[in-house]
RNA sequence: CGGGGUGUGGCGCAGUCUGGUUAGCGUGCUUGCUUUGGGAGCAAGAUGUCGGAGGUUCGAAUCCUCUCACCCCGACCA
């Protein structure tokens, strides 16, 4: 392609609206234009990179067993009535009426219209296993789209549906297409971390995330993963193994108020009393406003984590359903506790008490006494003090032990590029998905469904490779894998060479992207930078008088003169060392 | 939806508080000349319903009311 004859805009300023690296690339080098909050253009280079994806996604699926098959964007409302996801799904769904006034809904995914699809033809144990995929414009009205292609309210999706007469053969399916994974995200240069996370609203057994892992903001998951072998989950779903779980004593014993003069910190008391911090229960007191009737109301809540825990305040925000959640201030703690800040204590605490199941299994612990430098061993949940609640509210485990070997755990974060799902019957039950197995006798199928955000997979790649100048695409990637630069654009040896050479490579198989612009060599070199190609090949006057080029990866600062004559040979080689 | 913010040539911004000629600046765009290996110089140009509607006023980008859009923080998700 001749930059001249396609449709590059890039800019040389950072558009306001774009707040992550990637997404300013993406605007910068001319692969999207926004056209709503949520929605946009894709432009020429963009479109080759989804078409790139999209081949790696097809070729993986196929391989994998699975039939490509397109799905109606635009969906009657009865069906998702009958799922129950009218409802469930919430705002997130779009819906329209036609001109007829019946209800219809923008496609956020497809797991009503595939098992209406079958329900009335998968009748047959031997017609499964059976996968399904298609790669499909979504809409889903989020309540904040953010950071471009990574949560657009448009977006392309791979979404893939399997069938299966009982689980067994269930979990079959489900190892292939996480399988079928690893191979799409290695090819696209991504390499995700797989993770064990919460079904939440798409129900089912169980559920795994893909995880390209990223030190950017673009990193929006937090995942813990051990240090050894390759546990990972999402934080909400992660287990660990104790390092050094708390003492628990065979008797339950009596309470007792002690003396804790000046030592207010768990630090201070644990070295006071000689006794772990995970003897322990810390008492936080929270202001809680809650969104009333009239007016909104604030109310003081505690939260007690063990004493080696750290608080985690959106855990416990989101519990409460609030508004707003703020550690109380001296005044308040005073007020509620009668002591001051470093002694409070659930005995006798006239607010709400929300507990971490830790402590919920703790016995004979040290609490606050609400007295100035006093404490309450001895303590036992129930018998001493009630709570309101039992909900995790501590920060990921790390630093605790792998619950799969002796490894520790770390926090990493990452960018959520695909899923894989477990549905069991959820859909074939409410959808009527039903078939006749060896015996004659009725069964609901097994159903799994299968994500893959093609337009985030993208973004993804450029939040992982770029530098200051640009994107740095895999090459699997890349809109094109070389770009061809005349320094001196008006100079007619060097356009001799450019076609020539363009021409060659073109035939030779490569994708080329020819900068034939009557433009400086800074412009040129820069947009080639930005713009992310590879190998960039670059025609110069001295060079040329020799009967050479320059060849050089995009991820390599290296400048070599190649023969002309070399051109495919060199090419095929720089490529091959380039991610 | 709650909180915060922004709308002024394609892009980035100033001007708004304190109303007052033809609404500026940088960059980009067009044309010409000179340049030409990492975003050239000079000259001449084009491009604005100042987000929209209504109002106050002799006069509104600027003040008031309503409204729309977009961005950021939170909950949600490929």
């Amino acid at each position: 392609m001749r930059w001249s004859k396609t449709y590059i805009p890039t800019m040389r300023d950072n558009p306001s609206e774009a707040e992550l690296v990637s997404h300013k690339f993406l605007l910068r080098a001319g692969y999207m234009r926004r056209l709503a909050a949520g929605v946009y253009n894709y432009l020429p280079l963009m479109q080759r990179v989804i078409n790139k994806v999209s081949n790696i996604v097809r070729e993986e699926m196929d391989s994998a067993g699975a039939v490509e098959i397109l799905m109606p964007f635009v969906q009657p409302a009865d069906l998702w009535r009958k799922s129950g996801r009218w409802n469930d799904y919430g705002k997130e769904l779009a819906r329209l009426k036609d001109r007829h006034d019946r209800e219809m809904v923008l496609g956020p995914t497809h797991e009503e219209i595939i098992t209406d699809l079958v329900s009335g033809e998968l009748k047959s144990y031997k017609q499964m296993p059976l996968n399904m995929y298609q790669i499909q414009t979504k809409f889903r009205d989020e309540i904040r789209p953010r950071f471009g292609l990574m949560r657009g309210r448009e977006f392309i999706m791979k979404d893939a549906y399997s069938f299966d007469i009982n689980e067994e053969a269930h979990q079959g399916a489900y190892d292939k297409m996480v399988a079928a994974y690893h191979r799409i995200f290695d090819r696209c240069g991504l390499s995700a971390k797989q993770v064990d996370s919460d079904s939440g609203a798409m129900g089912g057994s169980g559920s795994h995330e893909f995880m390209v892992m990223v030190d950017t903001d673009g990193g929006e998951c937090t995942i813990v993963s051990c240090d050894k072998c390759d546990y990972a989950a999402n934080v909400e779903k992660a287990v660990f193994r104790e390092l050094n779980p708390p003492v628990q004593d065979k008797e339950i014993k009596e309470t007792e108020e002690v003396d804790t003069p000046n030592a207010g910190t768990i630090e201070e008391i644990s070295e006071f009393l000689k006794m772990p911090p995970n003897r322990f229960a810390k008492t936080l007191l929270f202001n809680a406003e809650f969104k009333g009737k009239k007016k909104n109301v604030v109310k003081p809540v505690a939260a007690m984590i063990r004493g080696d825990r750290q608080i985690n305040e959106i855990k416990f925000k989101n519990y409460l359903g609030c508004l707003e959640l703020e550690m109380a201030g001296p005044e308040t703690v005073e007020k509620l506790t009668g002591a001051p800040v470093g002694f409070a204590g659930p005995i006798g605490l006239g607010c709400a008490i929300v507990v971490d199941p830790e402590v919920e299994n703790m016995t004979n612990f040290v609490v606050g006494a609400n007295k100035a430098d006093k404490h309450i061993i001895n303590v036992n949940l129930n018998r001493d003090f009630k709570t309101t609640g039992v909900v995790d509210l501590k920060n990921a485990p790390v630093g605790e032990g792998c619950p799969e070997c002796d490894g520790l755990l770390t926090a990493s974060r990452g960018i959520e590029v695909g899923n894989t799902f477990m549905l069991g019957t959820k859909y074939s039950k409410s959808m009527g998905g039903k078939f006749l197995d060896r015996n004659g006798k009725e069964q609901l199928y097994i159903m799994g469904s299968y994500g893959i955000g093609v337009t985030r997979t993208a973004q993804a790649a450029i939040e992982k490779f770029h530098d200051d100048k640009g994107i740095l695409w895999p090459k699997s990637l890349a809109p094109y894998q070389i770009t061809i630069i005349t320094m001196n654009a008006g100079k007619e040896p060097q356009q001799e060479a450019g076609e020539k050479i363009y021409n060659e490579l073109t035939e030779a198989g490569f994708e080329v992207l020819y900068d034939d612009r009557m433009e400086r060599a800074g412009i040129k070199l820069n947009d080639a930078d930005l713009v992310g190609i590879p190998l960039r090949i670059t025609i110069g006057d001295k060079s040329l008088a020799e009967g050479k080029i320059e060849l050089k990866l995009r991820n390599e600062s290296d400048l070599v003169r190649v023969d002309l004559s070399e051109i495919i040979e060199k090419s095929t080689e720089f490529l091959e060392r380039a991610i």
